[in-house]
DNA sequence: CGCGGCTTTGATGTTCATCAAGTAAAGTGG
DNA sequence: CCACTTTACTTGATGAACATCAAAGCCGCG
């Protein structure tokens, strides 16, 4: 169960990000009224693919993944999301259910921003509309981008693309706990469970990574780069 | 060599879409004065990944594809424009440049709008803006469920799923012509070129599709669903 | 005509999924 | 707290799906 929390207003928000800030503070104290933040603990659900869409999401702090079941009944992953990042955002606009599932892989913060009044300030605010745009824009490309590098690599090549992605852009560091499930990870990245075992053996046997639980250290970065490129 | 070519002003547009009809007449007429028109023959180039963005592009007529080519040097699909689609949408208010190519894959026209006048009238009429979100957000979400479903498919299952969507969703006939080679084709649906042909033969064979030159006929459709879903 | 690109088919090989089986770890109820 | 169940992890063997390679026919075009 996701514990309710009130902090901050959104005027005053330390997360606020870059483009709420192009808000006037009229318009912050307005959003504000229709605001909740949710703390979720790893593993929970924040929406199921096919519920109504009500508020705008925004994580304020974690880390969760956007997936959306196949006809082959596997998870296949849109995106993982960082702070300040707009989670909710793909469908948002057009429909009124969720296209896919949003899951925590860590403890998270969310806020929830009730979408009707979030439309009104877009409709009277032309330049956050635009930044609206251009965030969702970024996104979009993002996720595309993503997703025809994971078509364009080998099984090898992707479990270096993750495990880069985890140590540059998620935890900027070179040694990280993954905060995942094998079988998880073979879901993200289009595998299966035993060959994302087999290549993290691989892996280590090469002396690529140093496995120690479900803590990974990358011990040659280089290398690993060659291979998420050549793959 | 596209052919520059001066219609209707924006304003009585057969093609406005049901977007611009949101529109004043004054901002259309506006909107009038920074457009241009071009006419494209099947295979000519309407942008290349990394040129400037400089317009916003409205497909009247045609056929186009949007691609992106992979660190494998192949080209993957990102999707099949058809009239009515805005085709320089998903890096244009985020980045200078083109995240992707697109080529024409029948003969094609297409509207050019500044892309700095559709800004300055998304920022006065903030419910124009939401109908572009709007949009935008339906595209994505088509993008994103359709590279799904290809990751989720066999080679047949993708195929079908191909054979069907020319058949609904653009030439609205069990009957067409292939505006693609074998070739594109792959590059599509990621897979061989040889595939391609050896699959649709097999089709042929089991008496699923009729094919004469690049005209094909589906022969079977309830089957070739049947395939699609399954596979 | 002859060159290059598209198409087609067959033979071969690689990559990867599936199946099976066993160990370890983690949660569950008495 | 311990037996019990479940879930995660690991490794090997096997086979299917698919890519690659090779060769030949076809067609448009300079």
């Amino acid at each position: 169960m996701p514990e309710t929390i009130n902090t901050a207003t959104c005027s005053t928000c330390m997360f606020k990000s870059l483009i709420f800030q192009k808000l006037e503070k009229e318009e912050l104290d307005y959003m504000d009224q229709f605001k909740v933040e949710k703390k979720y603990k790893k593993g929970e659900i924040v929406v199921v693919e096919g519920a109504q869409i009500k508020e705008f999401l925004y994580l304020k702090n974690g880390l969760v993944k956007l997936f959306k079941t196949g006809i082959d009944l596997k998870d296949h992953i849109i995106s993982i999301a960082k702070p300040f990042d707009f989670i909710g955002f793909l469908s948002v606009f057009s429909k009124n259910q969720y296209q896919y599932s949003i899951t925590c892989i860590e403890d998270s913060v969310i806020c929830f921003v009730d979408m009707d009044s979030l439309k009104n300030v877009i409709k009277e605010n032309g330049k956050f509309a635009l930044d609206i745009l251009s965030k969702m824009s970024l996104t979009l490309d993002d996720i595309l981008s993503t997703r025809i590098d994971l078509c364009s690599r080998n099984l090898r090549g992707r479990i270096s693309l993750l495990l880069l992605f985890f140590a540059n852009d998620v935890y900027h560091n070179d040694s990280f706990k993954l905060p995942l499930t094998r079988k998880e990870i073979a879901g993200l990245i289009e595998m299966t469970t035993e060959n994302v075992i087999r290549i993290l053996s691989e892996f280590r046997k090469d002396g690529l990574i140093h496995i120690d639980g479900s803590t990974i250290q990358l011990t040659n970065k280089k290398l690993l780069e060659a291979i998420s490129t050549a793959g």
